[in-house]
DNA sequence: ATAAAGATCATT
DNA sequence: ATGATCTTTATG
């Protein structure tokens, strides 16, 4: 029952949907031999080179961003402030510099793999609850960088939770304050009242 | 060549 | 509130 989300999921032209249809989707991790997975719970939209909080802004295209002119179905995963490893995933077809950041899952699979990533030992509140926190339980670093969603051990797959649209909180997306007009747009996205939507205000 | 700024987190 | 930490990017 398990499925994959197939390429035109992601090859769509409107990123804002992709991003709040990504909500209730499960991201799995599947490197040598471990597996973890969590529901995307908290996702913000990046809106191409017209976007001024988005990397390719301005058509702005450098080595880091460069999978975002790429078709969708990739991973962007760069590093934020020195030390943490943001996911992002591409959408939009090629030459559409598009991107859904991931900022907070919920734990389903491979708790203790997940802890021990994180150097944590017993109960774990906020495990997965913030963009770098998710990937350091996913395993998920700037070597995966350009993985196909489609081939590689990083998948998105739909196991038939549903989510309404009453059932989505959208408002501004977090630290982007430079962005000028495009810092108010309501792009970041929560599913409402879950406990594992990261804790930025 | 240099400098400054980050799509954050954990701790104080 | 603040420090950690370092790559990428813009500028001279």
């Amino acid at each position: 029952m398990n499925r994959t989300l197939p390429r035109e999921f992601y090859l769509r032209d409107d990123v804002t949907r992709i991003a709040r249809e990504l909500l209730g989707k499960t991201l799995v991790t599947d490197f040598r031999g471990s597996l973890t997975a969590g529901r995307i719970v908290e996702t913000e939209a990046y809106c191409g080179v017209n976007d001024r909080a988005c990397h390719a802004n301005n058509g702005r295209r450098t080595k880091r961003n460069e999978v975002m002119y790429g078709a969708g179905g990739y991973a962007y995963v760069y590093l934020c402030y020195g030390l943490h490893h943001l996911f992002n995933v591409v959408t939009n077809v090629s030459g559409r510099a598009d991107a859904v950041l991931v900022r907070a899952v919920e734990p389903l699979d491979g708790l203790a793999a997940m802890l021990r990533r994180r150097r944590m030992s017993a109960s774990a509140p906020r495990l997965t609850a913030g963009p770098a926190t998710l990937t350091m339980a996913l395993g998920i670093t700037t070597r995966h960088n350009g993985s196909d969603l489609l081939a590689s051990r990083i998948r998105v797959e739909e196991r038939g939770f549903t989510v309404a649209d009453g059932d989505i909180l959208a408002t501004p997306r977090v630290g982007v304050a430079y962005a000028g007009d495009d810092a108010v747009r309501p792009w970041r996205f929560r599913l409402k009242g879950n406990p594992w939507t990261s804790p930025a205000a």
